[in-house]
RNA sequence: CGGGGUGUGGCGCAGUUGGCUAGCGCGCGGCGUUCGGGACGCCGAGGUCGGAGGUUCAAGUCCUCUCACCCCGACCA
């Protein structure tokens, strides 16, 4: 590629709004261009990296033994109403219709459109198991947009979907997980693969590739001796005794004049923040009920836990009306005992559900469920009873893993996913069944498994980058080879183009720069594009008969004959004829 | 959706308490001198001041509404 022809163009000048790296330099480099708040333009240089990423994806994918189709890209509102995430996906989902009115869905992942399509055949044991993959365009009308690439409202997604048995399934998620990181290995990122939540995905399980980053979305947990690593959400951690050995005191009601806080509550009593109850109220707009989550003092509430726990969907924090007039208790001064089972005005039932940390502890303190008055020596069984016991606790840095080790927060841009359905699509739609062994229909064990094109590339720059620009990894570099040429003398322009035309026929990917620039201009340039060679043809060079060579992170050009520069960026294999 | 902020040529900005043909730097076009880490001179093109309505003799500047975008939070590949 001439660059004089090249459609877009670099930038001197940094936008004010790009905070990210990745965004600036993709921007500023001439590989992307925003439309609107999270939808871009790819441009030439831009896309010729997308598309070497999903040259990657695809070899690893297709050696696992997955197979590329495509589905369309307007789902059949039907479809998506027979698993019931018309409401209760985390991304809004983008509604048209066409002109008789029937309704379609922008697809913003495809279970249902790939469970449909397994259906309409007659699938037998046989043909068990296997994996079917796409590269789409995906709508998401996230709520917010940010980062560049990092998140966005219409992105290209690798998505697969593997169809077995619950016995073939271990095996296929294994070969995911392998391929991923054969993936993101040849793709240049070094990825933590962290325990996660599935979310509104469904399933019991899945795994999170994330590239270890500052601007990274996901917090998560790993214990570096043991190599456990857990998202946030769905962390865990030991958890110590403490007075287990005490003996159960009498129950008694004390007055209170305190604040609101945990604080407060130890000041008063003069007692261990861990021997305070904590409580927090929440409302399932879902399925309409209060979940009061019950706590030691010195942990915090999971949501994310306490939502699979109470299964529930959609929670909030319970309103101040709602905890005085509803439910009879007062801000501040919760108490799981003799709590209200029911809202009084509402009907609404309550369900309370405490954290396994309250095992560890006796004679606890907290409120009264009155204004200014606490209780002592509360204790789990004999003064409340738990309608669920769970972990609920939020993990912190610091804190011990499950295999004895400390917990080691980080952050990191999650670039792929792999998702354990089981049953619950071919549980939730009619005739996603094949026939077993002995005649009988049997209900398909599924997996999914994502990986986001264009936040891989962002999170690539964010791994590969220095103050003068991009770094890209050769294997998506948009060109292996950055061409300048320096003056425009008859021998230099002869040259360069001689040299250029002998690489291409060699199908090494040079960008020519060809332009009327000074050599300053095409140096930044090309650094700040990031193309893993810089070849210069100059007077200089060609005096000597030579090329100048030089590697995007190294200082030293080294000065080589045409022969070496071929032997350098085209090297025949030996035994190649 | 909640909180904070910004909208003035492609990019970065200035524009005082309302006042004349709306400026500056970069970039872009032409000519000339230059040419190994973003040169210089001269000439030139390019702006419904986000949009609508209002106040006023007069609005980029004041008021109302609205839209877009950015940052922080709830969500994800």
């Amino acid at each position: 590629m001439r660059m004089s022809q090249l459609f877009g163009k670099t930038s001197k000048t940094e936008g004010a709004d790009y905070k990210i790296a990745s965004h600036r330099l993709l921007t500023q480099a001439g590989f992307i261009r925003e439309s609107t708040a999270g939808r871009y333009y790819l441009l030439p240089l831009g896309l010729r990296v997308h598309d070497n990423i999903i040259k990657v994806v695809r070899k690893h994918m297709d050696a696992a033994g997955a197979q590329e189709l495509v589905m369309p890209t307007l789902h059949p509102l039907e479809l998506w109403q027979e698993t019931n995430r018309t409401t209760t996906t985390g991304f809004e989902l983008m509604k048209v219709a066409d002109r008789r009115g029937a309704e379609f869905a922008l697809g913003g992942t495809a279970e249902e459109m790939a469970v449909d399509l397994v259906r309409k055949f007659n699938i037998s044991y046989k043909d068990l198991p296997f994996n079917i993959y796409q590269f789409s365009l995906k709508f998401r009308d996230e709520m917010r947009a940010r980062g560049g690439l990092l998140r966005v409202r219409e992105f290209v997604m690798k998505d697969a979907y593997s169809f077995g048995t619950e016995a073939q399934f271990k095996q296929t998620y294994q070969q995911m997980w392998d391929a991923y990181a054969a993936i993101f290995k040849e793709l240049g990122l070094n990825t933590d693969v962290v325990a996660a939540d599935n979310g509104y995905i469904g399933g019991e399980y899945c795994h999170e590739f994330v590239s270890e980053s500052e601007t990274g979305e996901s917090r998560y947990f790993i214990d570096p001796a043991s190599g456990y690593a857990a998202h946030e959400d769905v962390a865990t951690f030991q958890i110590e005794n403490k007075n287990v050995d005490e003996v159960l005191q009498e129950m008694k009601p004390v007055e209170a004049k305190r604040g609101t806080t945990m604080e407060d509550g130890v000041k008063l009593h003069d007692m261990p923040l861990w021997q305070q109850i904590k409580d927090v109220l929440y409302f399932d707009e879902a399925t309409k009920r209060y979940v009061l989550a019950i706590i030691r003092g010195d942990f915090d509430v999971n949501e994310t836990k306490l939502i699979q726990a109470a299964k529930a969907y959609d929670l909030r924090s319970a309103t101040e009306e709602e905890i005085r007039d509803d439910l009879g208790s007062e801000p501040g001064f919760i108490s799981p005992v003799a709590f209200a089972k029911k809202g009084k005005k509402s009907g609404h039932e309550v369900i309370i559900v405490t954290d396994r940390s309250l095992r560890t502890i006796r004679n606890a303190y907290g409120g009264a469920n009155k204004k200014d008055a606490d209780l002592l020596n509360i204790n789990i069984d004999r003064d409340f009873k738990p309608d669920v016991e769970a972990d609920i606790a939020l993990a912190q840095p610091g804190m011990k893993s499950p295999d004895g080790g400390e917990l080691i927060e980080k952050r990191g841009i999650e670039v792929g996913n792999i998702f354990q359905l089981g049953y619950h699509y071919s549980n939730l739609m009619n005739g996603a069944e094949y026939t077993d062994d002995s005649g009988k229909r049997q209900k398909y064990y599924m997996g999914c498994y994502g990986i986001g094109i264009g936040r891989t590339m962002a999170a690539i720059v964010e791994a590969h980058h220095d103050s003068k620009g991009i770094i890209w990894p050769e294997a998506i570099a948009p060109f292996k080879v950055y061409l300048a040429r320096l003056g425009d003398e008859p021998q230099v322009v002869e040259a360069a183009d001689n040299l250029y035309k002998d690489l291409t026929q060699k199908n090494v990917a040079v960008l020519y720069d060809d332009r009327d620039e000074r050599p300053g201009g095409k140096f930044a340039d090309a650094d700040l594009m990031g193309i893993p060679y810089r070849l210069v043809v100059s007077e200089r060079t060609i005096s000597e008969d030579k090329f100048e060579v030089k590697a995007r992170q190294s200082a030293q050009p080294q000065l080589v004959t045409k022969e070496e520069v071929i032997e350098i960026l085209a090297p025949t294999s030996k035994g190649q004829v």
